[in-house]
DNA sequence: CTTTGAATTGAGAATGCTTGTCATTCCGTA
DNA sequence: TACGGAATGACAAGCATTCTCAATTCAAAG
C-alpha cells in the first residue's frame, strides 16, 4: 500500500499525497508535468491545489520517490523512481520519452570525472531525436 | 573582426551585437548567464537592455554562434560556439564548468538512438560533482 | 553624404512556471 | 476524543524570459 511508502519516507499520510502517488504509479512509464498531475486530479474530481502538487513533488523528490527532469521546454517533468538508474531519449516531435541504460556510458562518465578531479555526484544525459512511431505528430498536451 | 562573423551569420552589424560577441570572445572557456552578460556590459559603461541581451543571444543561438545550456538552477548559460562538440562537468559547490569530449560515449549514443528507432538530432550530457580546486567554495555570482 | 524603409533597440509590461504566505483543515499521538 | 504541529488551498509574489511599441540605428541607394 502506498501509505507505507509515504511513512517510510518520513512523510505524513495525507489525501493529496496518496492521490498523487497513486496517479504516478498508475501512469507507468510516463513523465508528467506538475500541471498535468494537477489537471488529472481535478478532472478525477479531487480537490487539490497546484501549489500542493508542486510542494508534494518537491518532497517526493527529496525523499527519493520521484525524479525531476528538465527536458527542453519550460516545464519540469516528474517520474516515479522505480528500479535502477536510467537516462532518456525524447522525441522532439511528439514528446514521447523512452528510457535506456548503458553501462559503457556510465563507466566512461566515472572515468572522465575522476580524470578531471571531480567527485561525481550525479549526471543528466538526454538524447533528442525523431521517433519512428506511426502516430508521431506534434501532439503535446496530455490530458 | 567580429563584424564579419555577424554578417556571415546573416545578422546586421549593430553595437549591442558587437559588444556581446566581444565579451563572449574575451571570456574564454566561460559560461555566462544573460544576466551576467548584461551586468558586465552595464559596468563597462555600455548602454544596453536586458531584453536585447536575451534577444541577441537567441539570434546567436539560431545562427549557431552560441550554445545555450540548462544546467541546474533556473538560469540558462550561454557559451560561444568554438571548435568541436563537447559535453560538460559542473562543480556543484563553486559552479566551475569543465568541458570534455569522449568518442566512446558519442558512439554509444548513436547506437542507442538507432536501436530505439530514433533519428538522433542532439543530446545533452552534464556531469555534476565536486571539483578539487583549492579555492572551491560556494562562490556564485560572477561579476 | 543625405535619404529612407526596415530592422533593431530599450524600457517596462506581460508571461509562464514555480515558490511563498497565511488562515483553515487535517493527521496522529496522548 | 482533544490537541499541537504539519499540511493544505487560494492567491500573491518571485524569477527568468519574452513581448510590445515608440524611438533609434543600420545600410542600401540616390
Amino acid at each position: 500500500m502506498e501509505s507505507q511508502d509515504l511513512r517510510s519516507a518520513g512523510l505524513k499520510v495525507t489525501g493529496p499525497r496518496l492521490k498523487m502517488l497513486e496517479l504516478l504509479e498508475n501512469t507507468h512509464g510516463r513523465h508528467l508535468t506538475a500541471e498535468a498531475i494537477y489537471r488529472q486530479l481535478i478532472e478525477a474530481g479531487e480537490e487539490i491545489g497546484l501549489a500542493t502538487v508542486y510542494r508534494v513533488l518537491t518532497q517526493f523528490e527529496a525523499a527519493g520517490l520521484v525524479t525531476r527532469h528538465h527536458f527542453e521546454g519550460g516545464q519540469a517533468v516528474f517520474e516515479l523512481e522505480r528500479g535502477p538508474h536510467h537516462d532518456h531519449i525524447v522525441c522532439i516531435r511528439c514528446g514521447r520519452v523512452e528510457e535506456f541504460y548503458d553501462e559503457a556510458i556510465e563507466k566512461r562518465q566515472r572515468a572522465i570525472a575522476e580524470k578531471l578531479g571531480f567527485k561525481l555526484h550525479d549526471h543528466t544525459l538526454t538524447l533528442y531525436g525523431e521517433c519512428s512511431r506511426p502516430g508521431c505528430q506534434r501532439q503535446n498536451s496530455e490530458s
